[in-house]
DNA sequence: CAAAGGTTGTGTAAATTATCACATCCTGAA
DNA sequence: TTCAGGATGTGATAATTTACACAACCTTTG
């Protein structure tokens, strides 16, 4: 069954489909349908099925799935059944507010470090978080075998700082700054640029 | 030539394109190849050319590409020569980042209205703009005539808030709240959910 | 001028992704 | 018990997307 490794497509729906599950267990909903799932977030049910089908039989048929154990599974899946923390680097406006946004521990991240190059900032305590100068940060999240962090630094240090996180042993980068980065295959990274995203839709405008 | 229209993942691909370009130009580059683009953010020369020949004929055999052309059109292509107005709704943490990031101005985008329900944070000024209350944001977006918006303001809200941003004409959302929206069919969204991206890379971690 | 080297634009083939359609199964009611 | 209704899981098919390969063309060099 897990012969043949998952297309990266599929993998990218599995959070959605896994929020929308969370919004319905919140509400108090127990079962639901592919297709009561596909139109809350805009994707046919077959797809949903065919989805879901690539790592085993949740549903009953006539029936549905159970709507907290599909969310036990995603969780499982996507390997968010447990805690991550994660190194943020770069504590200016933006990273101050990804500091303080409850979202990530509600989901299982925890921001443990932050790190900045800006004297001026090591020291400020953010969220109960101390701001540490990044000549630390490759002993510090070593030492804290810490996989994952954030990038809320200026384009222009982006990749050395990026070189530095993996020769901490840092397997995934979730970008805020606005460059490509250039990584080695082990290690993955995710695209948050708002400039990106408006100019793909001002296109469709007039 | 423009006779059936362009796929999405295409259109996604170039503000990505756009984005490298500007670096080059910057560092005042002013030939590039696709085989050179390609490499630096990761996608294969030839897919390149295919999506650039899309919308005519714009490079040089055995040259390549000069980059403040290409820039250029791909600015037309996706209609950033041009000044767009945006209004802000949620002026909390993130809203606030938001507000004050530099990176839209220097791309053509202006946050020219910040909207929230706390009256307590109505009245304050962020980055030169005051922020309204949203009793006043229909009226306000339509009669500046504004198209898009950026939403940030808690999940419970975000599709209500979103209603009645089409009411007032918008037409593209970039939506940072963790749910996804309804909207009619001439209305684009983007979604930006660290939430998603973090669980589309745990799935690969250990 | 001729030839070599390099790059585009594109028709075609391959690979990937999404849709369809239906056998199978479960539930509940008569 | 039987039958109707409804939903899953999946093989087959269709659609989309990407990769390949090369003719055409430009530039430079000798």
């Amino acid at each position: 069954m897990n012969e043949k490794t998952i297309p990266d497509i599929v993998i990218g729906r599995l959070p959605r489909y896994l929020q929308a599950l969370e919004h319905m267990l919140q509400q108090g909903c127990t079962v639901t349908s592919s297709k009561e799932l596909g139109e809350k977030i805009g994707i046919s049910a077959a797809q949903i099925r065919k989805d879901l089908s690539q790592y085993g039989e949740f549903g009953k048929q006539g029936k549905g799935y159970s709507v907290p154990f599909l969310v036990h599974k995603l969780q499982q899946i996507l390997k968010v059944d447990r805690i991550w923390d994660m190194a943020l680097i770069g504590a200016g406006n933006l990273g101050k507010a990804i500091a303080y946004y409850q979202g990530f521990i509600d989901h299982g991240f925890r921001v443990a470090l932050i790190f900045d190059s800006d004297p001026q900032k090591v020291g400020q305590v953010i969220n109960e978080i101390p701001v540490l100068h990044t000549s630390m940060m490759i002993e510090t999240i070593q030492t804290h075998q810490i996989k994952i962090a954030m990038l809320t630094v200026p384009a222009q240090v982006a990749q050395s700082v990026t070189n530095q996180l993996i020769q901490a042993g840092v397997k995934a980068i979730l970008n805020y700054a606005p460059i490509t980065l250039t990584v080695p295959d082990d290690v993955h990274v995710q695209y948050i640029d708002p400039i990106i995203h408006l100019q793909r839709m001002t296109y469709y405008l007039d």
